[in-house]
DNA sequence: CTACGAGTTAAAGTGCAGTTCAAGTCAAGG
DNA sequence: CCTTGACTTGAACTGCACTTTAACTCGTAG
């Protein structure tokens, strides 16, 4: 596959793609004439770049995520501690977008949006 | 209050109250010899600026969701149209946030991270 | 009067995550 | 041979949400 293949098929732009491989989140791969070809297992990698993106990790994160785990590695107290501490991020960033949700529906349903209701919403930030 | 208080108070930086002030989030405030007199209310403005920023809501639109509606305002169609949209973007990430904890978690628990793993996690994505 | 601290402005800078651009390289088709 | 289309590169540009900088203005204290 070339990269516009793979960028069809992704759903990923090609320039995003090359920008992955600058910034080593996809290792380079071989070359016909200077035009990069990719085997099938890319697809996967792609697959787990964009859950890791959707989910809000950084490159720098989804790099030190996947960079250091190829397939078939034992998982080391270092990604642990990654994972752990990402864990935590995630759960706050649930806990906040619920109290968001609560804010939004309770005005939505009473239909009485105050600076005031706000605050008795915002006891729990 | 002037801005240096609200800051401490807030805990946001006065660079990023003025910048709230230029894009309309905090509407002008009088002055004293051309510095800011802020009145105890400007918190409650500044909670709900926070709890919409935390909740990753852009300053766009952060603005027409609270500057639209003043204290008492009847929410319009308008507003519960932002809302439902709103609703439906957080939704959407706190079940990418779920997926990725899974994700974590089971590596986390079962200390086998493998690509083909990751494949079977992502069914749902 | 001078200095100090806290404020003011416009404009430029930052970091992230890409995108866009200009100029060039190839292989295949006509 | 020439064109076309898909690729290549480095560099510059984008948008967001601020922060930093430089040069300035005040009111108060010594």
């Amino acid at each position: 596959m070339l990269i516009g293949e793979v960028a069809r098929r992704s759903g990923i732009a090609a320039s995003a793609l090359r920008y992955y491989e600058r910034e080593g989140l996809l290792q380079p791969v071989g070359r016909s004439s200077k035009r990069r070809v990719y085997g099938p297992q890319v697809m996967s990698r792609i697959r787990i770049i964009q859950l890791a993106r959707d989910a809000g990790f950084t490159i720098a994160e989804t790099r030190s995520f996947i960079s250091n785990y190829p397939a078939g590695t034992i998982p080391s107290v270092r990604w642990q501690k990654l994972a752990d501490r990402k864990l935590e991020e995630i759960d706050a960033l649930i806990a906040r977008a619920t109290r968001m949700k609560i804010l939004l529906r309770s005005n939505f349903q009473c239909g009485c949006l105050t600076i005031e209701h706000c605050e008795r919403l915002m006891q729990g930030s």
